[in-house]
RNA sequence: UCCUCGGUAGCUCAAUGGUAGAGCAUGCGGCUGUUAACCGCAGGGUUGUAGGUUCGAGUCCUACCCGGGGAGCCA
């Protein structure tokens, strides 16, 4: 290994010197004495130009025999190209191939999600998957960034409980010598005992919920960051939210560009992502959501998605019309537009078919219930960044929230929506301080009160207002990345059906 | 658990109930700058499974299996 090489990311600084690249090999295009071979190092991926004439035999020979993901040692000058990512090639005198890989099952044409996630060891290697893992990255080290400057603490809880804290239904249990345990929900509990013992602390680690969901937002195995300050009430637990989100969305817009190009990711919504967040109460959301504004969203929603299909299904039948007199390459333009209109026109059906249902629950929506994910994506519709809806009523969110003093059918907990339809991010709140009510609160969830005694202790001795919040890694990354699907955002998502690779 | 869409070549997809095709990938040949390169040729199929309707089924019907998306629940 050569201890000289360096990182493709780092090319730009070392335009007009020679270097030593060590890759695989992403793509390669060839006319008869030349080679043009995308090598990919993990930093990022760089066109090399291996010509006959600059090579010997046994360079050539290697460039020519390399198959897509040989390993790769090149050598060469590195000089600016102004239609490169990066604005860098290579212009390769030597090549050494260290592995010759077997024909790659993943060819850069379209796959389908479940060949790619049977290959997710090598899906891993994509472009698309390097860009939404080097974001989540990023947002992980923005994260403890962010707290860090604060003053926080990361401390971890525990995954092995004893105890529930949302319902059982979605525990996975184990068998811990005998005795049921669980993998955690939720670190909750735990950061309220160490924000006592340590004033602003931050829990970082694996959730597990045994829900049966299978959509686009749902994992069963995710990360979560669970902030719990002592001496906080609402607004200060919602202040902190805001500057949090703020700060890890401009983190990545500030320092992944190359990413987010690569994702296509429009940056405008994520520019406007600034304080202050527009705040509405649950009732002032009931209000909004049942408005005739809400219907004319969906309306104008519904009209857009008809006039879209019906230029589609023109551009459809054009195609049909032509596809007997065209020449051959025109044909195959044809056939990938073809594609590209029939995936979309599935993905308008399957809209048309939801959106009288997001009216209907939009409009009979009664005070009292929880938001559905159609209802919180139509509440995003509104506004032109993310929200937040904060005094729910206490009967659709966790018993250790504490009460609104002003009104007791409220608890005061709190929500943020992101925009774009990636619905909630975070959950949280401010903690019920009072001992007897919270003994009683868990009484009336039908939960053990003696599971609870080392909780109820942080009420006895020293109880203060304290309020925090859990954000979930992945629907942020998600959203940040404008990405299609939550497994995307994880490197070994943990789904329903799915435990490896 | 329920609703909904789908399963055709290694992969992604076509195919008014009437001879199963295209692109990519693979192999061979061509091309001095390509950007999912391009051009030519070749090999590659028990249409998820089991029944049924029909002169004839990838296409219609029934059941089952597998997968996508959504509801419930949630970050």
């Amino acid at each position: 290994m050569d201890k000289s090489a360096v990182a493709v990311e780092a090319l730009a600084t070392h335009v007009g010197k020679a270097v030593v690249l060590q890759g695989w090999l992403q793509n390669k295009r060839a006319s008869k004495n030349l080679y043009f071979i995308e090598l990919r190092d993990g930093s990022g991926v760089v066109q090399c130009v291996v010509a006959k004439r600059e090579v010997d035999d046994a360079s050539w020979s290697a460039a020519a025999q390399a198959t897509q993901e040989s390993a790769l040692v090149l050598r060469g000058q590195v000089v600016a190209h102004e239609r490169q990512i990066g604005g860098v090639e290579l212009q390769a005198s030597g090549v050494e191939l260290i592995s010759l890989a077997e024909e790659y099952p993943i060819t850069p044409k379209a796959h389908g999600v479940d060949f790619l996630m049977d290959r997710r060891h090598l899906w891993l290697r994509s472009r698309r998957q390097w860009a939404a893992l080097r974001i989540r990255n990023r947002v992980i080290m923005s994260i403890h960034e962010f707290y860090q400057e604060r003053g926080f603490v990361q401390m971890d809880a525990p995954i092995l409980t004893g105890s529930a804290v949302e319902g059982t239904s979605t525990l996975f249990e184990i068998d811990y010598f005998g005795s049921p345990a669980y993998l955690t929900q939720s670190g909750q509990l735990h950061g309220e005992v160490m924000a006592m013992a340590f004033g602003k602390i931050y829990t970082f680690g694996p959730t597990f919920r045994a829900e049966k969901s299978k959509t686009r937002r749902h994992l069963t195995e995710f990360w979560m960051i669970e902030p719990e300050m002592a001496f906080y009430d609402l607004d200060m637990n919602m202040d902190l939210a805001e500057d949090f989100i703020v700060r890890l969305v401009q983190d990545v817009l500030r320092d992944c560009q190359a990413e987010l190009t690569m994702l296509k990711r429009d940056t405008a919504p994520l520019a406007r992502v600034q304080a202050p967040f527009p705040r509405i109460s649950y009732s002032e959301a009931v209000e909004l959501l049942t408005s005739p504004k809400t219907q004319e969203l969906l309306q104008q929603h519904a009209e857009n998605l008809h006039t879209e299909r019906s230029a589609l299904e023109a551009e459809q039948a054009q195609i049909g019309k032509r596809y007997g007199q065209v020449k051959q390459w025109k044909r195959r333009q044809m056939d990938a537009r073809r594609i590209v209109i029939n995936q979309r026109i599935g993905e308008i059906e399957e809209a048309q078919r939801n959106l009288p249902q997001w009216a209907e629950s939009a409009r009979d929506f009664v005070w009292g219930k929880d938001f559905g994910g159609s209802d919180e994506t139509l509440l995003t519709w509104h506004f032109d960044r993310p929200i937040i809806i904060h005094r729910y009523p206490a009967a659709v969110k966790a018993f250790y929230m504490k009460r609104d003093p002003e009104d007791d059918r409220l608890a005061l907990g709190m929500d943020v929506l992101a925009p774009e339809g990636y619905g909630e991010i975070i959950g949280g709140g401010e903690r019920a301080t009072d001992l007897f009510f919270l003994q009683r609160q868990v009484d009336e969830h039908g939960l053990p009160r003696e599971a609870f005694e080392w909780y109820f202790d942080l009420r006895r001795y020293g109880s203060v207002p304290h309020a925090g919040f859990g954000l979930g890694l992945e629907r942020t990354v998600g959203w940040i990345g404008h990405l299609e699907h939550i497994r995307e955002t994880i490197p070994f998502p943990r789904m329903l059906g799915r435990l490896s690779p």
